[in-house]
DNA sequence: AGCGCCCGTAACAATTCGTAAGGATTGGGC
DNA sequence: GCCCAATCCTTACGAATTGTTACGGGCGCT
């Protein structure tokens, strides 16, 4: 498992370098962009776990991007602005933003929220390895799934790793290339069918139906979604 | 499913009216507590959803209170405090508090906060990801458009772009160039009919009729605009 | 009316995804 | 070492989604 991917999206060379600089330092991976629509060609090879974005981009309303990010690549958003108004930051925290960083700011301050926000993602506490949804439990220690009427299924490690990475990740978007990266795969050419073949799997496991899957859904030309509610216990 | 029962923990009365004020005007639960002893026993008989806790408190250490809080009762926890040096606000956020306001605050920005991080929460669902229009309902997470008999039709992800840059901005222009920007196009030439055929596609679904277009209207030599009043939820 | 230019969409092509079938690899038991 | 079972990758082909082309019709202007 790699450091956490942070994205830094803001027109200022200088703000992007003192970010990265302070990043890199705290043990983050960084990437960083200039305008918006570097950043969103970006998304689609990359699933960063935090995006640091200003709303002053010269080729895009900054909110906008904001509200897209947070609904539907769903990863955590933070706003780091010079627009300091009240109004402001209630507009930016009602469109998904997860946090709201006014300028000037201190780099040790943005690390330690940007180490909050992937605190709250993630099934924070270390020791949680069982997870219920829709009235299914999957118990990782035992590599067991276990349906609502108690019928038990057992999973493998492949299906395991899978199913945890989107039990972790619920209702947002996991590209390909992310599910790539997580599962240890180096980018092979013919390794993309073999994820494929995971899915799929695992989708049987669930029950799902194949022509209409609804815990698992599909995106095309970007990755997968797992939606339903999640509690880790 | 009730409302979210937010704790405050605060020494001071004015501000606690003050936070409960804003919080149940805003449809919360609030529970107030003027003395940590007090506040610990309660949580015994009660599971708050967010916890804002002062830091100033008169019978017991707020950082340690904030650490147990965030390590055992697993609570969303911010932090409000008079406190506003950069090392105090660090320190909060890396013991274990998901957010930190500094006094003097506005209501409607703790308001805001405390809804950013029910979102992040645990199981708790996403931001607002479903529009309702002329009867028709569009699930963005599910990607499925409910007709107003309760019929069911599923888009794809190209035709949800489309179909959120419309109703992110109903009853206002978009311009082609605008839309090629936001879904990611470089404007090549024979770009602009790929967009004619999303639009297309996304009518038929609509249902709308061909020749009397009556949602999204096509303003000739400009663009798109869509008609309609549109309820994000 | 006549002439460009812009738009709609049917038909086709390219890309991406789903999954069944077979083979490679691993690990355990004898 | 040998066999068997389980797991997982690879291959192959069909299905779904999306971009491209081609053509017809509508709009505005003279």
């Amino acid at each position: 498992m790699s450091a956490p991917l942070i994205a830094i999206l803001d027109d200022e060379p200088e703000i992007r370098q003192m970010l990265a600089r302070a990043l890199e330092d705290a043990g983050f991976r960084t990437a960083c962009f200039g305008r918006a629509t570097e950043f969103e060609a970006a998304l689609r090879t990359m699933t960063p776990d935090v995006c640091l974005v200003d709303l002053g981009l010269p080729d895009r309303d900054g909110l906008s991007l904001v509200h897209r990010l947070a609904l539907e690549n769903g990863a955590r958003v933070i706003i780091v602005s010079g627009r300091a108004q009240v109004h402001d930051r209630v507009a930016g925290l009602e469109l998904g933003a997860d946090d709201y960083i006014t300028k000037p700011f201190e780099p040790a301050e943005v690390v330690a929220r940007v180490r909050a926000r992937l605190r709250g993602g993630k099934a924070a506490n270390g020791t949680t390895n069982t997870a219920s949804f829709e009235g299914r439990t999957a118990h990782f220690d035992r590599y067991v799934l276990e349906a609502a009427d108690g019928a038990e299924v057992s999973f493998s490690h492949a299906e395991s790793e899978v199913l945890r990475l989107f039990l972790e990740a619920p209702k947002r978007l996991i590209t390909r290339a992310h599910m790539q990266e997580a599962l240890g795969g180096a980018a092979g050419e013919s390794f993309d069918r073999a994820m494929d073949v995971r899915i799929s799997r695992l989708r049987t496991k669930l029950g799902e139906d194949p022509k209409n899957p609804r815990l698992i859904k599909t995106i095309y030309g970007a990755g997968y979604i797992f939606l339903g509610d999640v509690v880790w216990r």
